[in-house]
DNA sequence: AAACAACTGCAATCGGCTTGCAATTGAGCG
DNA sequence: CGCTCAATTGCAAGCCGATTGCAGTTGTTT
């Protein structure tokens, strides 16, 4: 099966910025990180580190390693940790200038995720960090309903 | 150590909230679920299961029937669930003909909270339910930030 | 007071996540 | 290219919040 050129021309800037960001920290640009980024890439919406690890080539790497990576990705700036409130964090790839900060809204009933590319919220914030002479205040906020193909 | 009058006239109001939830369910009315609501109402903000348990008299009732009156007083729209984000569910008191839906402010530091009353999405909520043709929207929001007392 | 469903305590268990340790491996260097 | 060593990994043990099966207890109804 041929992987067509824009996908490739993808895989090297993505490997090329893993590369960036892990120089300097004396890291090492591994099988298994360069894998979650490939998995996090073709996913649309955030993964549970279990689907990372099932979507991975036939048992590459333990899910403790994954774990540590997440943890590792995350601390760079690479992934962006969501929280939908199940008990099992999920990571969302962040794109290169972006800090990632967005929202969704989950399906109760199928678990399917709509991204909500905007966020509201960014005013309100600075009002309430002002009004209780918070610093550095952010935000998780997640929207849950029943979507269209689960109403009937 | 007495009791003032208005202390006694919550606690028999709030009894009879209780009563009146639990008829018509067979549901009955315990020490422990008498003693859970009792100690969230003397608190300002959400509590975990463990905090109320430490709060309880003396190993009043085992930690397993705290997690199952939770789940029951929730169901039963008594108290609101919350996720601080630190892996352990928080339980808040709801008021009579109140829904309890509101927000905080979360100290990263010392985890100190200030309680948001207002709820600035419900507008927005709307729109986003529209948009995608959602059900039954909901959201789940809470801010985080540095506390005065810890900035220096 | 009896009868029975609801409830509780206890201990086992689960799932997500972390961690200690020995073996492995990537990156820089000669 | 092969050497060296810190970084990384796999594995297993363990942590923690939460759930659950079961036998014994208790609240409510009659
Ligand atoms: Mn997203
Ligand atoms: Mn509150
Ligand atoms: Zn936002
Ligand atoms: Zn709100």
């Amino acid at each position: 099966m041929k992987v067509p050129a824009h996908a490739r021309a993808h895989k090297r800037q993505e490997l090329s910025v893993l590369t960036r960001h892990l120089r300097g920290q004396s890291r090492k640009i591994t099988g298994p990180r360069q894998a979650i980024l490939e998995i996090l890439r073709r996913h649309p919406h955030p993964m549970t580190n279990r689907e990372i690890f099932a979507a991975m080539p036939k048992g590459r790497c333990d899910l403790a390693t994954i774990y540590r990576a997440m943890h590792l990705l995350e601390e760079m700036g690479m992934v962006k940790r969501f929280d939908f409130g199940d008990g099992a964090a999920r990571f969302e790839l962040v794109g290169e200038g972006d800090d990632g900060h967005h929202h969704h809204l989950i399906c109760t009933r199928c678990a399917g995720v709509v991204e909500i590319d905007e966020c509201f919220l960014r005013e309100i914030e600075s009002r309430i960090a002002a009004r209780n002479r918070f610093k550095a205040v952010t935000h998780k906020l997640e929207f849950f309903g029943i979507c269209p193909a689960c109403q009937r």
